[in-house]
DNA sequence: AGTCTGTGTGTAAACGTTTACATTGCTTTT
DNA sequence: AAAAGCAATGTAAACGTTTACACACAGACT
């Protein structure tokens, strides 16, 4: 082996015999260097395999091209894939994103935010709205630009890409309704650091509210996003009486959960009891019957939200929000309840 | 708004009344000062709200203590569940992972790997083994410490963190044919930049030609990994006289694709048409009847792998390999072929 | 022939840290 | 009481870039 230090500017320079500002603006600038210079450079920087360090270069520019995004996990689906999108969107816009996860925890979620502002993200990505104040004056003082995602309020003071969580929901409830139930039972997710969740159970109330239908515990639960929680709390709810035709679920993961649950309590969706589900990921789909749920445009939005922070940085655009639509998808586990009722 | 310009390590000595070695070494060798004159340079710190400079620090120390780690996808859970494990493990030994997705290809792999070395990552995580040579004398020519993960051979050339890919397939092959089934088929992930598939492939022929059953297309297909293509591919396998009496799929997803394609061709599984999968994700107990499939332990690969990657950085630790075993869940999905065979 | 404009290149200063080395003022040893 | 050692701090150089400014030289005007 030779020697283990990687070959700077200055080597480059040396090499094709220019001094190091012409090697920088080869690389930079190429059009502000003679094509015979810039062919030069551009040998040497082959030769030894120079590649730019990337300390020096965020020193002097003050630029890192990185940009952060706080999420709760990666392991549900729905964060995967907008994650994946805005990925993408970032990578071909030359900038590399970095994730970090709050595990759904508020105190996590700030101190993930301060190391991705200690790494000099140029912008910031943050999942919902609610979060201390704390918090977003730290971002303002700082000066970064950030999004916040996965919801969208019209009166927000920071611009959102996403959608209407309460709507949706409404929507949902209402198709439910419109489908003959009247004994409705929601499976939520923890609300506790989880604006998104609480808009969902906001907009279920909404649409039972106008009807004189109550949710309330114990027809109202709450449980963590997972297949065993949405199964746990669906043979509670069949277990109550009167037995709930219908359950609304605060996602698909709960949704499938709840169907393996119900069968497990010898009931049959939809035959003995209507199931639906928010977000349609596979999963929805995986299952049979298939689940009625609320399609959202996750890829779509996160790479909106990629696109639009990117002219943020390059301060070509001024903060704006984005409002994404979405819609109920019918499928098998959702019909009208039972005869008895 | 005052101004802008973030504090540096000489604003927070000025206001202390030290030099910047002493704030420097307050902050990173706190028992090398006084703790009198550290309290002086906290204070300081708090009150400007200084945080060190990303840039500045990685162009001295020439650390970024930064990781990169390629996958293919986001999207696939095993990915997102190591990942987030690694992620946990790094997090705690004060290091970010950057992610980049390769989309199972190549040379798309090889761009993201030169990124994240252009952005002077410290070390790096490999999926799998087959890449170019190029690639790994690249890594080689950097001095810089990677694993590949997912996979493990003994005779490798590199360290790997994972599992015997080829030998779990051989073995839920066994298991099947155990079961009683002769006539089998498989639905295989694409083979073309992904070993793992490859070696699953492998891993079925092997404990099939033991018993002098050749697996070949017709009854060996490949598609990609998901859901719908799961369920055309068995539909097609299905329609093929003999028909198949088990599918053994290269992974979950396409087994439960497989599921739904058997009960849309009319065929009740376990019953007519047993199916297994590989990795046990949450969607092998979603769908009903619940997959028989391999589990594989993506948290404790992601987190060992991320320990190790850690120590070799450090240089604490010479570069070995680690192998997880995997076991066969038995779940509903597979049971003896149907009487008439 | 002299001035002007423009293009291509070089010089050198900055960016914010870390750290080897020098310095200071004590405490311990002889 | 002098010498030696040690702990705490300061001084200043180095890290690899980018970029403002200076400069040289060509061709296009007067």
């Amino acid at each position: 082996m030779g020697t283990n230090t990687a070959p700077t500017l200055h080597d480059v320079a040396r090499r094709a015999g220019v001094s190091t500002a012409t090697v920088s603006r080869s690389l930079n600038l190429p059009d502000r260097v003679r094509p015979q210079t810039r062919a030069r450079v551009e040998l040497a920087v082959a030769e030894l395999g120079y590649t730019p360090h990337f300390g020096g270069r965020a020193l002097v520019s003050n630029r890192t091209n990185t940009v952060g995004a706080v999420i709760p996990t990666m392991e549900n689906a729905i964060f995967a894939r907008g994650l994946q999108a805005m990925q993408d969107e970032f990578t071909a816009g030359g900038v590399t994103m970095l994730v970090a996860t709050s595990y759904y925890d508020a105190e996590r979620e700030a101190e993930q935010i301060r190391t991705l502002l200690a790494r000099g993200v140029d912008g910031l990505v943050l999942i919902g709205q609610a979060r201390p104040d704390s918090t977003y004056q730290m971002l303002q003082a700082r000066n970064i630009p950030f999004l916040l995602v996965w919801i969208y309020h019209s009166d927000s003071s920071y611009p959102c890409v996403g959608f209407d969580n309460r709507g949706a929901a409404r929507a949902m409830a209402e198709q439910v309704l419109a489908s003959g139930h009247r004994r409705v039972a929601m499976i939520s997710g923890l609300t506790a650091g989880n604006d998104r969740a609480a808009e969902r159970v906001a907009g279920v109330c909404d649409a039972l509210a106008a009807r004189d239908i109550p949710l309330e515990p114990p027809y109202l639960v709450e449980k963590p996003y997972t297949l065993d929680d949405g199964g746990e709390a669906a043979k509670t709810l069949l277990a109550l009486d009167p037995r709930p035709t219908a359950i609304i679920c605060g996602n698909d993961v709960q949704a499938a959960g709840a169907l393996r649950g119900s069968r497990e309590a010898g009931l049959a969706v939809p035959r003995d009891v209507s199931i639906v589900g928010f977000d349609d990921i596979d999963l929805a789909v995986a299952v049979e019957p298939a689940l009625t749920t609320v399609r959202v445009p996750h890829r779509r939005m996160g790479r909106a939200a990629a696109k639009l922070l990117l002219q943020l940085i390059a301060k070509v655009q001024s903060p704006e929000s984005i409002r994404f639509d979405t819609r109920i998808i019918q499928r098998g586990s959702l019909s009208a309840p039972p005869d008895g009722y």
